[in-house]
DNA sequence: CGACGTGTTGATCTCTCTCAATTAGAGTGG
DNA sequence: CCACTCTAATTGAGAGAGATCAACACGTCG
């Protein structure tokens, strides 16, 4: 695939992604650096790493992490076709977490105070910026809920729910109701706190009920109603007035 | 305690805050709107709440949470002065996740457009929004490692170094080797996605073993060398070169 | 003084982990 | 075309960390 000009970036196609002025496309452009590409599996930042630039995911899924010496390892969250990738490491300092890729992905590579210049020249960006860096933590947080208060089954069936839905907003081959998904039961584990063995259990239990299936890398949620029961997403219908106790 | 002027701001004494340009203060003072107190335990923002401000955390500690319509609760983060609260949620969009009161506190209440004048008014103001809104989700980062891959007892330590650290820099009375503690164990077991008894046992048995105490709403860390080993803060000593598996 | 919130401790119970083995598919080299 | 290797998925069995249930202690407060 060639370089892609910011203004013609497929991304910008797509309806989760606001308008942005010729003059702001400009801007990014300046700052993008070049474009690059790693096959699945490959490191795109290394925890630890000092020089972490900033980039773009233009297409192919990866996963931000960390792990403890002796190899446990956490998966803080998935990152899809539009997300930033090292927003988080501030200038010169060791990132607290490593970033791999999941498939084959399309890196858009930006100088590393492209940052500080969006704030200076573009403020309806820098604050899609913030926002973003927000939302991303919002994800975060349901995955704290998940790994902190949801039993195994819950946890899976909050997994599938979350990342269909995400994962239909920027599918293009959406049909059949179904969507790409190219984690492996280890990413499950390793992203819910569970071990592959019982993650696998759990994920046959939820497929023999006929409450999903994965087949071929994709992702088929045949009781989307009955997942999202038992995830909670909703607590049980309306957000507000729920008792706490 | 009567309204405090942000160019006399009490947080801007402390260290760990940058200077800001009479200019910028301005701006911040006249986003400012009011101020208020809350007594420990009250709601500061609703699970699900429409219309939440912006506020700034004068003083005191609160914490972010999200429950699952049972009642299980799950906290994200401890909040601490001169912590954002209400970032998360976009303008007219439900809030993600409740606030409350830990403490008695003070708190700066800003129009709900102040992101949005901070960005376009002041890119250097702005940038510290984005900076702290990603650092905040570090927090949130570690803490997901800690309860989806960490021991009860790894756990715990891994707190008690973590939230030791952060009420040093803002403590001043961070004498004697202590600081101000007022979580409850039931605070502790649910940020760490822990039942309140196992939560007292890991904490007794921490304590017997001497690595800490805590008494009279203040934490002593008896052996941070230990905790820190024990939590694997550090990951063994150095961070770069470390064995994934 | 009784009610309540917080902290403690002992006794089960169970969900999830660890250990072990097997199957299936993809890729590689002879 | 077939043996060989590797990764991902699967399943059973036993073990264990942490949950749940039940009491009790202590201090504060109306």
């Amino acid at each position: 695939m060639k370089i892609v000009a910011c203004r013609e970036c497929p991304l910008r196609a797509l309806p989760a992604f606001v308008d942005a002025s010729p003059d702001e496309l400009a801007l990014i452009e300046s700052l993008k650096q070049r474009q690059i590409g790693l096959p699945a599996d490959a490191a795109i930042i290394d925890e630890g790493q000092e020089d972490a630039p900033l980039y773009t995911l233009l297409s192919g899924w990866a996963f931000r992490y960390k792990t403890l010496s002796d190899g446990r390892r956490q998966i803080l969250n998935f990152l899809l076709p539009g997300d930033f990738i090292g927003v988080q490491q501030k200038m010169a300092d060791a990132s607290p977490h490593g970033v791999q890729a999941l498939t084959d992905v399309l890196l858009c590579v930006f100088q590393r105070d492209a940052l500080w210049a969006l704030h200076r020249g573009a403020p309806r960006l820098s604050f899609s910026v913030t926002w973003l860096t927000a939302h991303e933590e919002s994800l975060v947080d349901d995955t704290l809920l998940s790994v902190g208060r949801r039993s195994a089954e819950e946890r899976i069936a909050s997994l599938l729910v979350m990342m269909y839905k995400r994962a239909a907003t920027i599918d293009e081959h959406h049909g059949a109701n179904g969507v790409a998904f190219p984690l492996t039961q280890q990413h499950i584990a390793d992203g819910l706190g569970l071990s592959l063995v019982h993650t696998n259990k759990t994920l046959r239990k939820l497929e023999r009920r006929g409450l999903h299936r994965i087949e071929n890398g994709r992702l088929y949620l045949r009781d989307a109603k009955s997942l999202q029961q038992l995830a909670d997403v909703y607590g049980q219908g309306d957000l507000a007035p729920r008792p706490l106790i």
